[in-house]
RNA sequence: GGGCCGUUAGCUCAAUGGUAGAGCAGUAGGCUUUUAACCUAUUGGUUGAAGGUUCGAGUCCUUCACGGCCCA
């Protein structure tokens, strides 16, 4: 007989225990004694959230406890039960409801319906619950609810995590971001302030006179970037797609078709590894600005971001707090070219190296850098900017100066053929915003294209690919047009202190769990 | 991909190679202003999975899964 109940056939989860048994046996009562209405009720009515009443009731000086009693109002609120502590015939519990606050409601045998509080008794931590009543301060001076009505909505069946340590596990706050959101209120606050980083800057550029548009995440070529894509197939026309990697070619697409200022905040996916800064699937603002160059975005770039981040009041007059960094985002930021930078970390660099294939093989040898034998001057330099420059700087820093064999899509700069017309900034030692003067020379762009299909021949798969209809697109001609990409994870999380992009994803990529697998 | 660390009750954590425990939560009882409420009693474990060493493994070894940190 055991063995029959170790075989696991029958439909009950394997992670069902006592705690979950003994709650679901309380619902089926419930289901027993509301035989003629359901147990899962939707017909209680809220008057109030806990923050209205907090915010304008909590002031324990304003609103003694004879002060209240005068406030003749009843309140109506509904929220989940979070703590719980039962006196006889008399109780306190806290419920936290929609607005993410708790207030503590008084619950008495004598002020409720006969039979209710015994009821109540059986409820546990976890079920949404309805309250109504006027309001009382305690003796030790909290704010409450003395409740007239309180009603069970939804019974709860799985405990939540202990009240004092909460969840600490990573991975269950990850996995069940619902079970964080409830217990962990730092984590709601978090994602209500990426909400508002992206309404401010949806703000920004509206009054900018740039419009939003969404344009495909199904590409038929993915292009816009040098990463590997995500391949899916369209079985009715029986074609494969890729996820795009970014949206830019669409984009200037529409600037081709006269949509001037245009900017889509939106997913792009690249098939590449998962880390502490990377998720399979991420949030980029990309905008681009006809009769513009890569300096105007800049400009735009240091207003747009200190106007955001003193609006959410992030920090303290826009300087905010980063692991244990204090980041300035008043502009202007420091503006440094990729050569300069470079020079400045390797002082046995000298100006008229900076493009010398050997020299900059040398160092990359001498600073273990892996370096592929058919790179050129700009690959090189990149790999030892990366690896000497990018971590050091924590303070604002538009680069500049990026040479055009790292810049497929950047305007060729007038003075100096061998750089583009292209920024990036970093903030606390990331990539943040990369931009540049668009390359509107069909020819140019045509050639790039097939230096681009070489490397992906020659096995480079984050290669791009030939799009010609986008060629076609250039030939109509696209306005002289800056472009530039904003990361939104990233600088959430600089605004949000967060070491980890998984903090400031809601249901960031995990694999997935090995008893879902089957 | 590599290195290091972790995985024990629902949650947070203990446990020299020698009987797997605590707090909270739960259950039963008491308590009409408590707040990590309190008092009494009490339930709860395939120690991530599979092998191995050993008289004996949560602990040592191997492989695997998942996660964290660092590196590429």
């Amino acid at each position: 007989m055991t063995d029959d109940v170790s075989s696991n056939d029958s439909e009950t989860p394997m992670d069902e225990n006592r705690l979950i048994a003994e709650r679901r046996a309380k619902l089926s009562r419930l289901r027993e004694q509301r035989a003629d209405s359901s147990a899962f009720p939707n017909d209680w009515r809220i008057t109030h959230e806990a923050r209205e009443l907090i915010e304008a009731y909590g002031d324990a000086e304003a609103f003694d406890a004879s002060r209240l009693e005068q406030v003749e109002q009843e309140f109506s609120l509904a929220g989940r039960m979070m703590t719980r502590r039962v006196m006889g015939k008399a109780s306190f519990f806290h419920i936290q409801d929609g607005s993410g606050q708790r207030i503590q409601v008084y619950a008495r045998r004598d002020d409720l319906a006969e039979g209710l509080y015994a009821e109540f008794k059986q409820w546990d931590i976890g079920d949404i619950v309805g309250v109504r009543g006027r309001l009382m301060r305690t003796q030790t001076g909290e704010l409450s609810i003395h409740a007239s009505d309180i009603a069970l909505l939804t019974k709860s069946l799985r405990p939540l995590p202990e009240k004092w340590h909460g969840l600490s596990d990573q991975q269950t706050r990850y996995r069940q971001r619902y079970v964080d959101l409830i217990v962990n209120p730092e984590v709601r606050e978090t994602f209500e302030t990426r909400s508002l980083v992206v309404r401010g800057i949806r703000r920004y550029l509206d009054e900018h006179g740039f419009l939003e548009v969404e344009t495909p995440m199904m590409h038929y070529i993915p292009g816009g970037a040098t990463a590997k894509p995500f391949v899916t197939h369209h079985n009715a026309l029986d074609l494969d797609l890729y996820l795009r990697v970014a949206p830019e070619l669409y984009l200037k697409r529409l600037v081709v078709g006269g949509l001037n200022k245009v900017y889509e905040i939106n997913r792009n996916f690249r098939n590449e590894g998962v880390s502490t800064r990377h998720n399979p699937e991420f949030t980029m603002l990309e905008f681009y600005w006809a009769h513009a160059d890569f300096n105007d975005l800049m400009d735009l770039t240091e207003s747009l971001l200190s106007t955001v981040i003193h609006e959410i009041g992030a920090g303290e007059a826009g300087v905010v707090s980063y692991q244990g960094e204090l980041i300035d985002f008043n502009g202007p930021y420091r503006r440094i070219s990729v050569e300069e930078a470079v020079m400045e970390h390797l002082p046995a660099l000298k100006a008229d190296q900076c493009r010398d294939e050997a020299t900059l093989k040398g160092l990359c040898a001498e600073l273990n850098i892996h370096a592929d034998k058919d790179w050129g001057w700009g690959r090189l330099l990149m790999e030892l900017f990366d690896a000497v420059v990018e971590p050091t700087l924590i303070q604002p820093t538009f680069v500049t100066g990026y040479p055009i064999e790292v810049s497929p899509l950047s305007r060729r700069n007038d003075a100096d053929p061998g750089l583009a017309d292209r920024f990036e900034l970093f903030v606390a030692g990331r990539e943040i915003a990369n931009g540049f003067s668009e390359l509107n020379d069909p020819e140019d762009q045509e050639a790039r294209f097939r230096a681009q299909v070489q490397a992906k021949d020659a096995g480079d798969d984050e290669a791009m690919h030939f799009d010609h209809d986008y060629i076609r697109a250039l030939e109509y001609g696209l306005p002289p047009t800056a472009g530039e990409g904003i990361g939104i994870d990233r600088l959430v999380m600089l605004l949000t202190d967060s070491p980890s992009i998984r903090d400031v994803l809601l249901f960031p990529y995990l694999r997935p769990e090995a008893s879902s697998q089957e």
